[in-house]
DNA sequence: TATGAATGAGATTTCATTCAT
DNA sequence: GATGAATGAAATCTCATTCAT
């Protein structure tokens, strides 16, 4: 058996780093190109018209081979989502973490959402269509609680905003959700073929959160 | 047997009798209760693990009578889905039809759209999350259609707005497809159980959109 | 669904007796044509080279009309491995279950069972060599049970030859085990071709069990 | 790797040593090991469900190895069971080769064939369920071989008895086809979990043998 | 028109076997 | 020789769709 672990080791951060990384950079892995060939698959037609016959083609790999590393071709879907989620979470997480007021974290924050949803673009598209597949306990799980953690941060950003003086005394917990969600929302632009009018509006995004359209 | 299920009323949506008779003529008639079995079958569990034997059982025909009315389960998908976008921008453009300042239409569109997430939680779910299924050409085609439509109409209030003195001279490409955005993006908080929050927030989601975060 | 009751109908004594046998003798329901071809094709070679193909096939319907059936190819070969544990059972039994001296029985016995080899060698062949995959619990059971019935007919049966004299006082659980043996040991002659040995042979099988070998 | 598994002795058969070895010189090598491992797993379950990476796992040995002596599952399936046979008629024949009356050597033979099932159960058991396996040509005809050098054997014997006047004259044929049936007869019970009837109780088959069940 | 038994293409998955190391 | 990752042919099984009734 050489499955890989049932919780996907945080990618790149293999337990014995380095080594791995080293004589094969993570492309000659099999189950790295396999999760690879995966997103590009998964992220160009429903999951029901994608054939893991496909995917391993894809990867240059035999059919089954995909079946030596994922245990099913939903396990493998899942797996892409995953490591997208973690991924997301990391670097969004990463710009609200550095020091500063809460006015440039936002900037940044909305920053890094765009600029993850125009370099991994298959996997944004992907990661919006098809989280119906989560349903299976664990992952859902996952989901949810990456989501609650970046929902925690914006919120403890808004508050840290309110009391450096820059935000009006919000509701927290409403405020928070309506951010997070509104810097999402922006991710379907990717799906639509709009995401070039994405290109340098950050400042732009900013400036409608915190000052709104009113005049 | 034709066993006929009359408490297919679904997903608590209050009647609204005679409005919906109007559109859909066959309303209660096998092509209609095949339509709204598939929205919750669908709603319920993603395409590929959803049966034609199921939809017909949960409508009370056989799996035949499916394919008298549809041609085949992709294309019963896109009803289900084609109607929901029909339903909504129909609500929406009423909404923004009506006379009065942009200020108003805008909370009114809020609203609007706050009641129809609530009020058809399970095609919400469905429309969200199955996007990808549209491709075939024609559907996907009213799909983008129905979306320009709902976005020249918040192009046009905007620039009401700006004109009336109550918006700021913003980018009009940019910012209606961000209010858009942001008015859909509270979408997925009915897929993530969160759809309580929702409940008698109009305004404050109105005022972050004209006032914004800062103080 | 018209999957066949789990609990196989006792073959011939269906509920509604009669009404169906009438117009469409057995041979003409898909569900006895898939056994009976089963039956065929499960005796000419080893189970894991039969294709429920094959039997599809031998039957004279597709592939999927099997599984409409039967829930999987081991539950179809169990379903004929049953029935044919079932069929010997009747007839064991009805001829140890008619009055008379135990002599008699026992002679009767032995034609039952031999013709039994001869009549159905292809079952017999079945039953001889594939008992392995009864495992799974309730039709081990079953398979268990009717041997256990037919042993205590046996005891029984023993049990009044001694009090009518006819036979030695011998130990009852032993001997009857040892007699059913016996006859049971020549099915395997169905297996290697020499069938042809039993014909007209019970009297001398019968002498063998009474009197023995010895002068 | 290569741990040697040394608790290897198979189903408590005492070692009685030295005389395998003299047979299989190989013995506590790797073809060895792989035999008795197959042995252990096929008489766990039906050929169809062993894996030969299971029968490499039992044997301590990679899977590859297993094709360095057995050139496939079959052939390494029916070394098994022609091992088996080639014990089993090696102590049959040694049993019935000793001089001494025909009543006494029928009385050892019966010994033999209790001793060999209640100390190779796993044998026993593989070789009764699992004889269709040997179809292919060549090892079938070992089989038979087997089998009629064993039933001639019998037959020398039954004669002899009826020479030397303590067996009724009976047809030589048919009587020895009985026997050997009959001796054979009880190792199903070694399947069904009854073999602990067995133990001590050759005289009273051969009694039966000899006297039959009539007063 | 309505049905659901029947179908078989095609999906997922398994596993005996190979072969580079 | 020994290995086990890789393979892909072939197996089981599913289910959208058809069509006789």
């Amino acid at each position: 058996m050489k499955r890989v672990k049932d919780e996907l080791t945080i990618d790149g951060q293999s337990p014995r780093a380095g080594e791995e990384e080293v004589s094969c950079p993570e492309a000659s892995h099999k189950g790295r190109r396999i999760l690879e060939a995966a997103m590009e698959i998964f992220s160009s037609r429903p999951f029901h018209r994608v054939k893991v016959e496909d995917i391993a083609a894809q990867a240059g790999v035999g059919k089954g081979t995909v079946y030596e590393y994922y245990r099913s071709k939903e396990d493998l879907f899942r797996a892409v989502f995953d490591e997208g989620g973690r991924l997301y979470l990391r670097e969004m997480e990463a710009s609200l973490n550095r020091g500063g007021p809460a006015v440039e974290k936002f900037a940044c924050l909305v920053s890094t959402h765009m600029a993850f949803i125009c370099q991994n673009r298959q996997r944004a598209i992907l990661m919006a269509a098809e989280q119906r597949l989560l349903a299976p306990r664990e992952l859902r799980q996952a989901f949810l609680e990456r989501r609650s953690r970046l929902l925690s941060l914006v919120r403890e950003t808004l508050d840290q905003g309110v009391r450096e003086g820059s935000f009006r005394p919000v509701d927290l917990d409403f405020a928070s959700l309506f951010v997070m969600g509104g810097i999402i929302s922006l991710w379907p632009l990717a799906l639509s073929g709009e995401e070039n009018l994405l290109h340098n509006r950050e400042e732009e995004v900013v400036t409608l959160i915190l000052k709104g359209l009113g005049s």
